[in-house]
DNA sequence: GTCTATATCGCGATAGAC
DNA sequence: GTCTATCGCGATATAGAC
């Protein structure tokens, strides 16, 4: 065929070789279809804007909204939360810590794709907050357990990316809910022990 | 002087009454300048790009780095959270509903705007988390109760903006960490007839 | 202040797939 | 033939360099 199939593989790659080799600022849309063998325009069919080739194949609100529609109606929302942030943690991130590593670097090294990244953590936070309110959780309700379940998502991404490659992130999603509750409990925030809902001693 | 020295404020009042009349998209940085009578080079002189019109004036996170480096050094982090979200709810916020209300529903109306405000609540958060660590908190917990204070932050201005004017925001700070709290005890506070760990029911 | 790069998008033409 | 992906050309606004 005159064209390959696989036009925006071949543009995510030669992104991120040229972001590797010469910074993203210094990579224009043009180089990038260059060496892909495609024209600018062609780019932006695909993608939205520069930025979008590093978020590309963002499915987690995907999968969040379809999580929050499967799950059995009366479960406590929190559950629910840590339910998906383990399975999320374990299906998505698990394995590959080398390589979220390296994008989140990416990410944190450009003022532009950081904010596009705080946009895509507001845009799962809406959809998370939809979820709930599609199982006819009350409004408010909705949006205090979305912003929560995304916060914990992050801090315990975040502290998952810092920590040895061998740790289970799912395990630090646990950590994590430990650290917010103290916070919130208003205890000494870096007390070594926090209750779990089960009674059981959960140490950090 | 040739110029007249509030060249900001001209720009930013341009802005916005053509945002109010053609839309943020549809307005041209040059439009702006002409209506404020200065040239396109000095409006960017004036703003990074031109979203950060909307945004102009937001202290917030120098507010934060100085309320944290006041605060009596063995405070509870989450009482210094509470205390600095009470003073800007009452000093920056309060009796500015109709005001605060018309920003954000710009905002929230452009994507790119929406995309601006997420990273604006990116760099609070830093600011926040920033500010503990120089208090000598753990870094982790210090990012928990970052998170934490901007999520509160944030649940109670949109609650606030929702609800009637006047409606104190302190008071909408207050009611959403019952919420938070709620909601990380597994009880969101307006589920239906959900028990409690105390055994009581909780109606809606 | 002027000049310019580069991101971004609209439009019409075209080339294969089915 | 119709549909979809790509191309090629052009226009414009943002943003930054000099």
């Amino acid at each position: 065929m005159r064209w390959s199939p696989d036009a925006r593989e071949r543009l995510e790659r030669a992104a991120f070789e040229l972001f590797a080799e010469q910074g993203y600022q210094a990579t224009t849309v043009p180089q990038i279809t260059a060496r892909a063998g495609l024209t600018t325009r062609t780019f932006f069919r695909h993608f939205a804007d520069k930025r979008e080739v590093i978020f590309a194949g963002d499915e987690i609100p995907d999968v969040a909204r379809a999580a929050l529609a499967a799950a059995p109606p009366d479960l406590d929302p929190l559950d629910i939360v840590v339910h998906g942030l383990h399975r999320v943690a374990d299906e998505r991130f698990e394995g590959r810590h080398d390589q979220v590593r390296a994008v989140r670097r990416l990410i944190l090294s450009e003022p532009s794709l950081r904010e596009r990244d705080a946009r895509k953590r507001a845009d799962l936070t809406d959809a998370v907050r939809q979820g709930f309110v599609d199982r006819g959780l009350d409004a408010s309700d909705a949006a205090a357990v979305a912003e929560t379940a995304v916060v914990l998502f992050h801090l315990a991404l975040e502290s998952w990316l810092d920590g040895p490659a061998d740790r289970r992130m799912a395990d630090v999603v646990d950590e994590q809910l430990g650290r917010l509750r103290a916070v919130l409990d208003g205890r000494p925030a870096s007390s070594r022990f926090v209750t779990r809902r089960d009674g059981r001693r959960n140490a950090t």
